[in-house]
DNA sequence: TTTCATATTAGTAGCAGGTACTAATTTGTC
DNA sequence: GACAAATTAGTACCTGCTACTAATATGAAA
């Protein structure tokens, strides 16, 4: 066997292994990988893996992020709302660069109850349309339009482009708890 | 002053503090409470909070929650799908028991696409009906059906029931990849 | 004022899971 | 058989703790 080949193997397995579970501590990657501790560590720096600790700590950090809430650029209640939002792997349907239409919903959703000031009003409707596929690393610009308003229920709609390109629009109606 | 007063107003703050940043480490805690590092792994303990690294690898353990696939009970392939959703305190807004509709929307689409088999189908469209909040702790059951298939273009249809009672039904149109 | 319990601080040894480095050992290939 | 790459072993050191002991400070009771 030629030893470079399975090297290259390893940290290929390494690095998907890591991916799949980061949590795994350099002695158990070893048995995983049946060689010894030392090897891992090498090949972890080789790759450019960081220790466990750290993995723990960027999971831990990136968590708040399951939000999908966006950065809010502008907003005037009860009239528009602008809020951009980067996409990111997290939010990707494993294997694939596509980001998941439910990460785009949210964070669609979530600028719709901005714009009417509520924390935790209800949806009771939505009607969605997507128009193109949005891949990892892609930066969602969402704006959002108060419609019509009728006693406590608001419509809203909410666009959201990439690249200036349309590739979402959606009809919110919401109300506002009594 | 009594001592025992400034105690215990210094592990109430601790708590506090803890609970809005839990990525602080001892020394820092100590310089925020402005006392030393003994006293507060001495608060700690007597507190329950456990060690920074307990907590960093807690809150990333937790992480991974965001996906809301529940659990599939039952399945046939391009016809009808049965899942169920324990709902809980991380899908609610804050400060309420009522749980996000883009939980609820994220488990309906999952479901929807599971039934088609696809791993990263692209929804095109989406009408969803919010019928009832949704508490904290209750159990979602989501039915799906496969209505029509043309091409590669499926109507899937999925309700939501807790309690016997419907609390969400959607349409997504849903388009496998070439 | 002295006494005493409680609160606080300091200091020690040891642990987990590493880094960073050096040195020895294997192993396939020329 | 010699050589380079790969692998393994071993050392000292680091952080952020635990678990423990001991010393010190302080407010209140006697």
């Amino acid at each position: 066997m030629d030893r470079a080949a399975l090297k290259k193997e390893r940290q290929e397995f390494l690095l998907k292994k890591i991916k799949e579970e980061p949590f795994l501590k350099d002695e158990e990657l070893a048995k995983a990988c049946r060689v010894s501790v030392s090897t891992i560590r090498f090949d972890r720096a080789e790759l450019g893996i960081a220790e466990y600790r750290e993995r723990v700590k960027s999971v831990a950090e990136n968590a708040g992020h399951a939000v999908n809430s966006g950065e809010l650029l502008d907003l005037e209640l009860f009239h528009n709302g602008l809020s951009v939002l980067s996409t990111d792997d997290s939010m990707t349907f494993d294997g694939t660069d596509i980001v998941k239409s439910q990460c785009i919903y949210a964070f669609a959703e979530n600028l719709a109850l901005s714009v009417i000031d509520a924390k935790a009003a209800l949806v009771k409707v939505a009607n969605v349309k997507y128009k193109a596929e949005v891949h990892s690393g892609e930066r969602l610009v969402a704006r959002s339009e108060v419609v019509r308003v009728r006693e406590k229920e608001f419509i809203v709609h909410v666009f959201i482009k990439v690249n200036m390109t349309e590739v979402f629009r959606g009809k919110f109606s919401l109300l506002i708890p009594a």
